[in-house]
RNA sequence: GGGUGGUUAGCUCAGUGGUUUAGAGCGUUUGCCUUACAAGCAAAAUGUCACUAGUUCGAAUCUAGUACCACCCA
């Protein structure tokens, strides 16, 4: 049992964190079957996008995953964790448009087939980095079940429910104002969008009535939509314009000289500009209402690039903002223009692309949401959302408000809609033949030219394939109530940013709720959201983030993962470079604490002994610790069960239990007994820091032969083992006398303390007097009858202690400490005093506190006696 | 415009079913190379618990309003 401690260096070689993780793959730990006998466990890992490699803020959901995984697992549960990842259509489209910008190379001059391939190779690249990241972070995800939401499986599934969905009526396809981004040329939702104040001009316009006797005055922000203007708007009540309203009056469009009506609507604000507007339905929302209710004219001036179209004569293929100069410039010479005014309003930018929106009438593909919300309200009852309470009322308020979701955007990467046309008419199948088939038979035709049929060339968004993943990535689309579908289903718990709770954790209930009538996961747990410096959310899209590899070279993926855990998840926190420092010392920390263990093991000397009191308090003490570890686990509060354990080992397992095993480490019994407290807390920091503690478990077995050979395999300390919170108690309030007696500063060192002989027995009770020898400057206890002067006095719950002030040293600061003690204390003691003169308090106060400030009074005042006693003599 | 969360030490944040002087980590200051750890140990200092009102015997904690910050939705 030799061991050589020099082996050991000053720090763990987190180097070695590749050959751990491979060990673990080689032996199948983290891999999952169907087993009737085992408790099924099921968690998906929220598909990161292929856009980029990972950030911080991944990393934070992931590690949290990685604790429940490794947690259940070692509690003797069949954990499948899937991992994947998500072709993210539009946003890998547009990061792609970027680098080739970036490179020089001008898009227009790559044709489809060429894109198409850039596309593939990205995808290969960016799933190769994001997995590779994973795995040296130490995911425990099974690897033989990953799914990536563009291969063959996911969408053949995707296709399928489309195809499902289209025959119940529930997809259609119809001509709707879109938010158009001009840089992707597609339509993003509305969920994609983001708004931001900006300040702007106002402009105001004269539009001339038909016979150019009178004019109204307009207010608007976008002037160079004037060539889609089909009617101006104004609001009943106001009495200015009643004139032309009574007589029916038409306006003549400035510039564009076209004649258009006036209407009257509330939709019009009142404190807006003149309260009267222009509408242009092609390019607004508010003004698409009008259109509709008013059944007016609709003129599309844009094309898909954002340029204006021929409707606008001389402004054709001209750019928004360059016509908007433009023509404020014309309407001002030609007299059309009042005045200008600056206002604060926002502005809709596209979260992808960054590029203003646009309005834009189009034909899109939606989904029919109504269907959906009777089953969805009735899962989501039994679905337990952490941290409690806090997002509740938001997903009833969303179901409400709910509307068509628009699935189709024109865009190459991603699930092609399964939709073919021949002439006028619309066929849905999953390929060309089966569209062939489908069209004969439908129409009764027995001769088609193949090449009139034509693939419907729009995506599907990419939330499609996310929304059916909790049971696509089982195969439960493809093959539905297959084994493993059965056995796993729904994700036990899901862990995901506050972020997007909308996009896909409703949806996915959604899904879940109308097709199986299941809910997909029993638990949610939503994170907050990792910020900069700057308290902007950590995005790829911002890039405001270090690189993952960075940060894992330079700290290890150990330290990465106890920095994640040094925060509180439930809010929005900011990341910075000394949670890492304050980890690494940490790990170095359980390090060292794994060398004293080995090295106290190579001392040979025995003697037979029994327990003593640091075993006794220790175990009873680690007991109490689990239980409360697993009610942390067990409510999803990460933060607070790290703390635990953190203390756990520093300030009780170190600074305590080991300084005092140092000491008296020629004892057998107490060495397997510390072994075995190392060995349990190893075990629960595991979760948190895998790859060191294998490691040191894997070094102990060397010598120890343990029951189970590795970590990962282990069973988790879970048993409700009794501890007994007297002797925690009676240990705490040892330690809390013997720091008081060490902060005296003594002459010499040996120094008796004496006690009246009433507290002996109150002594024996509260304290082990034992634990006082060995570890203050106490030579002895002694009883004594008279107490006088000469002797200072300490408090510690309730018994008084003695020592000789002789034997003391006093300074300046001393007095000056007691006094401002004595200050501190006659505060308080006012206000307890005030408590007890108050009648009310007296009447109406429960006795127990009552009788509590009073007593409280008793001792208070006994104190600063015995503290001007005490300052009298120094 | 609507909604949600937040405001506690220089910084990052905990905190409680209301009643024994408001906590941690970092930072600061002081003392220590003590054979596991200076990436450590021991100690000290630091707060009108955003503001205003209400409920209450008693409010950092409950209620309302205000201000500021952040996020979500239109």
């Amino acid at each position: 049992m030799n061991i050589n401690i020099n082996k050991y260096k000053k720090n763990f070689n987190f180097k070695l964190n590749k050959k751990i993780y491979n060990f673990w793959i080689k032996k199948k730990f983290f891999n999952s079957f169907y087993n009737k006998k085992k408790k099924s466990f099921y968690l998906l890992l929220p598909p990161p996008n292929i856009t980029g490699d990972l950030h911080i803020g991944h990393i934070l959901n992931f590690t949290l995953l990685d604790i429940i995984a490794r947690r259940y697992r070692m509690m003797g549960y069949n954990v499948c964790w899937i991992p994947g990842t998500d072709h993210a259509s539009i946003a890998t489209e547009i990061k792609i448009l970027k680098y080739l910008n970036n490179k020089g190379i001008n898009i227009n001059n790559i044709n489809k087939k060429k894109f198409n391939k850039i596309l593939l190779n990205w995808s290969i690249k960016y799933n190769k980095i994001i997995i590779d990241q994973l795995k040296k972070i130490g995911f425990s995800c099974d690897w033989k079940r990953i799914q990536f939401t563009m291969n063959k499986n996911s969408y053949k599934s995707v296709i399928k429910i489309f195809i499902k969905l289209y025959k119940k009526g529930l997809i259609y396809k119809k001509k709707k104002i879109v938010n158009w981004d001009t840089y992707a040329k597609t339509t993003i939702s509305d969920e994609e969008i983001i708004y931001k104040k900006k300040k702007k001009n106002l402009y105001y316009i004269k539009y001339f009535t038909e016979d150019k006797k009178n004019y109204l005055v307009i207010a608007t922000t976008r002037p160079e939509t004037i060539f889609g203007d089909t009617a101006v708007c104004i609001n009943p009540y106001n009495k200015k314009y009643k004139y032309f309203i009574k007589n029916k009056k038409k306006l003549i469009v400035p510039i564009v000289n076209r004649i258009i009506p006036i209407i009257v609507d509330k939709l019009v604000k009142k404190k807006f500009g003149t309260c009267c507007i222009k509408v242009t339905p092609g390019h607004s929302k508010e003004d698409y209402k009008i259109y509709k209710k008013h059944k007016l004219k609709i003129i599309n001036i844009l094309n898909d690039d954002g340029t204006l179209n021929k409707n606008c004569t001389f402004f054709k293929g001209k750019n928004i903002i360059y016509v908007r100069k433009k023509i404020i410039k014309i309407l001002e010479k030609k007299g059309f223009l009042i005045k200008k005014k600056k206002i604060l309003s926002k502005i809709a930018l596209s979260d992808r692309s960054n590029t203003i929106i646009e309005n834009k009438l189009s034909n899109q593909w939606y989904l029919k949401i109504n269907k959906f919300i009777k089953p969805t309200l009735k899962n989501i009852k039994n679905i337990n959302f952490y941290p409690k309470n806090k997002y509740n009322n938001l997903f009833y308020k969303w179901i409400n408000n709910i509307k068509d979701w628009n699935i189709s955007r024109q865009l190459n990467w991603g699930h092609k809609i399964p939709v073919y046309y021949y002439k006028n008419k619309i066929i849905v199948a999953i390929n060309k033949k089966e569209a062939l088939k489908k069209i004969k038979k439908k129409y009764n035709l027995k001769k088609i030219d193949k090449k009139l049929i034509i693939k419907d060339n729009n995506v599907l968004d990419t939330w499609f394939s996310s929304w059916i993943l909790p049971v696509s990535a089982l195969n439960g689309i493809n093959k539905p109530n297959n084994k493993d579908f059965n056995y796993y289903y729904p994700i036990n718990i899901l862990i995901t940013g506050k972020d997007i709770l909308f996009f896909w954790v409703l949806r996915m209930i959604m899904f879940s709720s109308y097709f199986l009538d299941k809910i997909p996961f029993k638990n949610v747990y939503f994170t907050g959201i990792v910020r900069d410096k700057n308290k902007k959310k950590i995005s790829k899209s911002l890039g405001n983030y270090k690189n993952l590899y960075l940060l894992i070279n330079k700290y290890g993926s150990d330290v990465l993962r106890i920095s994640i855990l040094s925060i509180n998840h439930d809010n929005d926190f900011i990341f910075n470079n000394k949670i890492l420092l304050n980890s690494r010392n940490f790990i170095n920390k359980i390090w060292n604490t794994f060398k004293v263990i080995i090295k106290n093991y190579n001392i040979y000397n025995i003697k037979k002994k029994k327990k003593n009191l640091i075993i006794k308090w220790f175990e009873n003490f680690l007991f109490y610790k689990i239980n409360k570890l697993n009610n942390y686990l067990d409510n999803y509060k990460f933060y607070k069960s790290f703390i635990l354990i953190k203390n756990l080992l520093k300030k009780n397992f170190c600074s305590i239990y080991l300084e005092y095993f140092k000491k008296n480490n020629n004892n057998n019994y107490f060495k397997k007994k510390t072994l075995k407290y190392f060995l349990i807390i190893l075990k629960i920091l595991h979760p948190y820091a895998p790859f060191i503690t294998e490691y040191i478990y894997k070094e102990i077995n060397k010598k120890f032969f343990l029951k189970k050979k590795y970590i990962t395999i282990s069973s988790w300390p879970i048993k409700n083992k009794k501890y007994n919170i007297k002797i925690i108690n009676k240990f705490n309030n040892t330690l809390s006398f013997i720091k008081k007696i060490k902060k005296i500063n003594f002459k010499k060192k040996k120094n008796i303390l004496y006690i009246k002989k009433k507290y002996f027995k109150k002594i024996k009770k509260n304290i082990y007097y034992k634990l006082i020898y060995k570890f203050s400057l106490i030579k002895n206890i002694k009883i004594k009858k008279k107490i006088t002067n000469k002797y200072l006095l300490l408090y510690n719950n309730n018994i008084k202690y003695y020592f000789l002030k002789k034997k003391i040293n006093f300074n300046k600061k001393k007095k000056k400490k007691i006094k401002k003690k004595i200050l501190i204390y006659k505060k308080y003691l006012l206000k307890i005093k005030n408590n007890i003169k108050n009648k009310n308090f007296l009447l109406l106060a429960p006795k127990k506190i009552i009788k509590l400030e009073k007593k409280k009074k008793k001792d208070i005042e006994k104190i600063i006696l015995n503290l001007k006693k005490n300052l009298l003599f120094i």
